[in-house]
DNA sequence: CAAAAAATTTAGACTTACCTAAAATAATAT
DNA sequence: ATATTATTTTAGGTAAGTCTAAATTTTTTG
């Protein structure tokens, strides 16, 4: 099938195109594999090749339906990795998304839909992402970043942007948790940062924290 | 730590050490590995800079202290998660292999000894062969092959040689299973053919079967 | 023991996935 | 509209791991 690189760029132009709608630039992907542009333009004719994407020079690619299906499989491996992980062999959920990185890209159907019976299709990994089912079809929930929220408003943590072990540890230190209700009390206009409050306390975060934390709408 | 193609020499080199002896040669390990001769004599050169191997040219390998235990680390990560496939995932014993020569490469020492906590420490894969502890300790019970029994003794079926699907495929169809008791009836001289019996019924088998078969001994 | 055969190594080439530096193109600013 | 800057691509190179063909060394055989 395909190589562990071609997988990590069809996942990577996937996200991509989600948060930034299509036309996915070679910059971006260069930032997001930690790679050189002249890298991403390499791998991107050789997708072009495979028609997993549409790539014309100087003007960025978006995935083909065969790429979009292509990343869906790989994304839903990666997460349901993350599931075993945590709710099998207790793995807290800073920990699992480098080894999941390994695990996506172990080439068996049925190893994963053995996994995904033995974990009882599980719906959310566990930063909240959806995972996508054996025909590659997703639940996309609109959630908001708490940077789109305004003063006086709650929603429930329900997933993080940022997947990275640096920042879900932060958030345990800020005992900040999936399932815990938010409320943004105040906006700093000078510096961009965030009053918040849940159940237990109250602290100060960041806009890039902000943006990071994915809420969903609450009376 | 080492590349996938640095741990499958190490693991087949200690496979052959153990079978023929040490010095194993280049065309041995071409041999199971199917590449050329040519391709390991660039690798072995590769493992002795790292000194995981002692080599000599024309005068085959052997494995150091410390290419015997990084061989063991990858036989220990290949056998617990064969035992994951066929304990939670319900694989059949001949569908493994495969799938766990991808998953070997994983590298995590935690992910491995938590996959250990959760078998709950086995000591046996499904074919029969020792799990290495943590620390690379390994049991080496010995077992004969059919081939090296007389005409009229007995013994536990314990494991096989051969793990390839193929060869298990075919145990199935002739209902030979670990834990059967087996004897020999009769050695057939002219093509070294071997009758043999179990509760349930009576076969022939060849001796490349037979050599195959690990029995342990019992009155 | 010398010749033939077998095993092993070397030489040179290929593919994948990277890289740096230079050239080409697009976007922005004056 | 042109000049400057930023982005992207091309050209050429590297390392890992493989290959074929040729050279070398070891082993076997008459
Ligand atoms: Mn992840
Ligand atoms: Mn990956
Ligand atoms: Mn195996
Ligand atoms: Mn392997």
């Amino acid at each position: 099938m395909y190589s562990q690189a071609e997988e990590n760029y069809l996942k990577t132009i996937y996200a991509l195109e989600k948060d930034f709608g299509n036309e996915v630039s070679t910059n971006l992907i260069a930032g997001k594999i930690k790679t050189k542009a002249s890298s991403v333009t390499d791998m991107l004719k050789k997708l072009a090749n495979k028609e997993l994407v549409i790539y014309k020079r100087y003007q960025g690619v978006y995935l083909t339906e065969l790429g979009r299906l292509s990343a869906l499989k790989v994304i839903r491996k990666h997460r349901l990795w993350e599931c075993f992980l945590v709710q099998k062999l207790q793995f807290n959920w800073d920990e699992v998304h480098d080894i999941a990185e390994q695990l996506e890209h172990v080439k068996s159907e049925l190893l994963i839909n053995k996994l995904d019976a033995f974990l009882r299709f599980p719906k959310l990994d566990p930063h909240g992402d959806p995972i996508p089912d054996a025909q590659g079809r997703v639940l996309l929930s609109k959630t908001l970043s708490i940077k789109d929220m305004k003063i006086g408003t709650a929603g429930i943590f329900v997933g993080v942007k940022d997947s990275s072990s640096v920042f879900l540890q932060y958030l345990n230190k800020k005992n900040l948790a999936l399932g815990d209700k938010i409320r943004v009390i105040d906006i700093e206009p000078f510096d961009d940062s965030y009053h918040i409050e849940t159940k237990t306390h109250r602290l100060v975060i960041t806009s890039n924290v902000a943006e990071n934390l994915c809420l969903k709408n609450v009376k």
